[in-house]
DNA sequence: ATCGGCTCGCGCAA
DNA sequence: TGCGCGAAGCCGAT
């Protein structure tokens, strides 16, 4: 009676150790850890499923740790919003929740086995990148439950492609012949809805013992308090950023740029102020939103089924979702892009090396080492936006001050950086510190895409010459002539600064 | 304002 | 074996 909540794809599932299920268990344990949302989430569908067939209620556990690299306030807050409207949906639909926020290093050692002892088994997400996939296979090894991992990252599912890709254009080719019987596999836009049913106690209690010494994070901290937020042991000068964490945040923003920015979208994205792109990345990144929600919101829009698919595969930008062209254009970004980085880093554990480089990047990089650079900058004249060229300095302050660079000065902020720099491992040193620190949606593939792209990853060679060798050059001066920066530097220009700093 | 040339790798048509 | 195609390049020629 109760409807059939489907486990799932057998292709996004994967069992992190061999442990194997316990029937007798009193619960099934799903620990948030990159999709940290309840709509559109395998993961939370599979360990709901799960709980389901072993007739047990579901303990939702999402933890945040104040030991990872670039830990500080922004990174804290946008999470802590998340864990807000988690708290609120979870409640809503009368499953137990627990938000826990380390208040010093080491203090969650032991939560997870905690929670994990009498349970049927953990359910957790698959995520491809940062500290996550060393996190996850200590945990594995380290709990006496099965942990089986979800990959609700992309529309393809991970294990599906078969080997990283060189270029946008080999994958888009690799897409386009075999994406499409995946786009029959959504997960459900909300499995708690009616699916465990009146005919099952979902509310769960906690372990024993377990809120006496991991007590859960306080209402106040995830509203907002600042002061409690200021008494985490985290880097408190990265401060919060103007926007909002969290699910409902995210899905409001997936809709304003649906309704109003992606009419235009194809024209007018490079245009840096005001912001015509989705700005999704940060809510993506924390798992706040899934790409198949975004989806499903824009075929909606488009009235689009999955039979308009073209049967051509020549890796054509233009033509094969046969959608709008500013929505083609937008799911270039979201589809395409975005999983190309995530199978890179899935399929090259060595995706963070300057290594992993392609080989033209590599020799003509080698070759290029000893051109003399006419400006080089020490990280800290970097971070302090401290350089000669206004329009790079003005980047940089919008990555401070908003944790985000507009998409198209991104790339010249990245170039500019290698051009300054004694040698390319240098700079890949300070783009990645830079960028991790700063950037909401840093730590992620599609950071590490952008990161590389300037050094050639995913580009093709381009005419030789100084310092650059055969990378693509950016510059300054032309970016200028082609883009209408006024705008822009208004906001984040010196004199912009200036005058902020005067109005104190 | 627009165009070709610079240059490489891949898959596909021939 | 040649051809088309490619995150957003730059430069100089028309």
């Amino acid at each position: 009676m109760s409807p059939t909540i489907p486990d799932a794809p057998p292709h996004r599932l994967r069992a992190a150790n061999d442990r194997p299920w316990r029937s007798k268990g009193e619960h099934v344990l799903y620990w948030m850890t990159s999709a940290r949302r309840g709509a559109f989430n395998f993961g939370l569908q599979h360990a709901i499923a799960r709980a389901k067939r072993f007739g047990v209620p579901l303990i939702v556990f999402e933890a945040l740790r104040c030991d990872y690299p670039w830990a500080s306030a922004r990174l804290h807050r946008f999470v802590l919003d998340g864990m807000r409207d988690n708290a609120r949906w979870f409640a809503e639909r009368g499953v137990t929740y627990l938000p826990y926020v380390e208040a010093h290093p080491g203090a969650g050692k032991g939560l997870l086995a905690a929670l994990a002892r009498r349970a049927c088994g953990v359910v957790t997400d698959e995520f491809p990148c940062f500290f996550l996939p060393r996190m996850l296979a200590a945990a594995a090894a380290a709990t006496d439950a099965r942990i089986e991992a979800v990959d609700s990252n992309g529309l393809l599912p991970l294990q599906a492609a078969p080997e990283a890709f060189p270029s946008a254009y080999a994958f888009r080719r690799f897409l386009q012949k075999n994406l499409a019987p995946h786009l029959a596999e959504f997960p459900l836009a909300d499995a708690l809805a009616e699916s465990l049913g009146a005919s099952k106690p979902v509310e769960a209690a906690l372990p024993e013992g377990v809120l006496a010494r991991w007590p859960a994070a306080s209402r106040t901290l995830l509203e907002g308090d600042e002061a409690e937020l200021a008494r985490l042991p985290i880097d408190p000068r990265v401060r919060p950023t103007a926007l909002r964490g969290g699910a409902r945040a995210a899905s409001e923003t997936c809709r304003e740029f649906l309704e109003r920015k992606l009419l235009d979208y194809d024209e007018k994205r490079n245009q840096p102020e005001p912001e015509m792109t989705s700005r999704l990345s940060p809510y993506l990144h924390f798992g706040h939103i899934g790409v198949h929600e975004v989806f499903a919101e824009l075929a909606r829009r488009e009235e689009w089924t999955p039979e308009r698919l073209g049967d051509k595969t020549h890796g054509r930008r233009e033509g094969w979702w046969n959608m709008s062209k500013p929505a083609e254009a937008f799911l270039d970004e979201l589809v395409t892009w975005r999983e190309l980085g995530y199978v890179f880093c899935a399929r090259r554990p060595d995706y963070d090396r300057f290594e992993s480089l392609p080989p033209f990047a590599l020799e003509t990089l080698a070759k290029h080492a000893a051109d003399p650079r006419p400006h080089v900058y020490t990280l800290e004249q970097l971070d302090a936006a401290a350089t000669h060229d206004p329009l790079w300095n003005a980047a940089q302050r919008q990555l401070v001050r908003e944790g985000f660079i507009h998409n198209y000065l991104r790339m010249l902020w990245g170039k500019k950086i290698y051009e300054w720099s004694a040698t390319g491992r240098e700079a890949l040193a300070a783009l990645i510190e830079l960028n991790n620190r700063y950037a909401l949606d840093g730590r992620n593939p599609n950071s590490y895409s952008g990161i590389f792209w300037t050094l050639g990853r995913f580009d093709r060679p381009w005419p030789e010459r100084k310092v650059f060798g055969t990378l693509r050059c950016m510059t300054s001066a032309s970016t200028a002539k082609k883009l209408d920066l006024g705008p822009y530097l208004a906001k984040f220009g010196e004199r912009a600064n200036a005058a902020l700093f005067e109005g104190r």
